[in-house]
DNA sequence: GAAAGTCGCTTTCCAATGGAAACTTGATGG
DNA sequence: CCATCAAGTTTCCATTGGAAAGCGACTTTC
């Protein structure tokens, strides 16, 4: 049997890996798997993904055997999207990252202030400060 | 005490969402977890990654507080990152997820491959020739 | 009987992000 | 004084992401 290797940069979890440690698609999957949801509902309750990128989830997910699609003859039509027994063991794990996140959230905010304090604070008014600044800025920091 | 929750737009745990469910943030951390690592060893054994954007993954990491950073005046200078205790309580959850991609990559291999060729299929004017096309189309996988 | 609304998408357009590769900095050995 | 190595940064172009509009099929409202 094959050897596995995420850190293998063709190696199939690589590419698995990719599609799961993905911030929309932890969220559409853990909110399936709290019960069929229709597209408009995942929309309204998954805030600020947009059609596009809800719709491109969706399909990765029921490519890969996470979720799957019913569609009911409804006016106008209704499509559910359910979670399958697969999708079920993932989702139970990215409940444990969701829960870190609610967890840990406040360490994390003090240690930003903490490190911006601290960028702050060792450049004064000198050209080395200014440039560092601008580096700082540059790399997102602030 | 804020109520948090990962699904409000502008919820602090829905930024550090953003952070952690990242297919490079995840494998650099626990890369790291499993002993301080050198920048170019990191680029090496993360298969895979740009210096730009692990660079900005390790920016990012140090800002939340996950991992830390220690420069030794040798030479050519040497800089070793380190997990923290906040990180290291995040990178077992990491390791969860990556397990389970390679505990289960080959029945998601085995439900992609279903997939497609139910999408090459030729599908007759049948009941389930009309139901996989539709499921097809909807997936865009043709 | 025309206009407006619903759902589940797809398409379009522009901005932001990502990757490949070249360049920088600083100290040292040849 | 040129080449080298670690640790990044910068540049350039391609891919991706988000906002908004469009679409098809059908009902409800005026």
């Amino acid at each position: 049997m094959p050897v596995y290797d995420v850190y293998a940069k063709n190696c199939p979890t690589r590419m698995l890996l990719d599609h799961i440690a993905d911030k929309w698609t932890a969220l559409v999957l853990w909110k399936i798997s709290g019960g069929p949801v229709r597209f408009n509902q995942l929309r309204r309750d998954v805030e600020g993904i947009s059609t596009k990128v809800l719709s491109q989830t969706l399909k990765r997910l029921g490519r890969d055997g996470l979720i799957s699609r019913e569609v009911f003859a409804t006016v106008p039509v209704t499509v559910e999207y359910a979670i399958t027994p697969l999708g079920q063991t993932l989702s139970e794990k990215i409940e444990i990252l969701a829960e870190w996140a609610e967890t840990n959230i406040e360490a994390v905010l003090a240690a930003q202030e903490h490190f911006d304090k601290a960028a702050g604070d060792e450049m004064g008014a000198t050209a080395a400060g200014a440039a560092n600044r601008r580096l700082i800025q540059a790399a997102g920091m602030r």
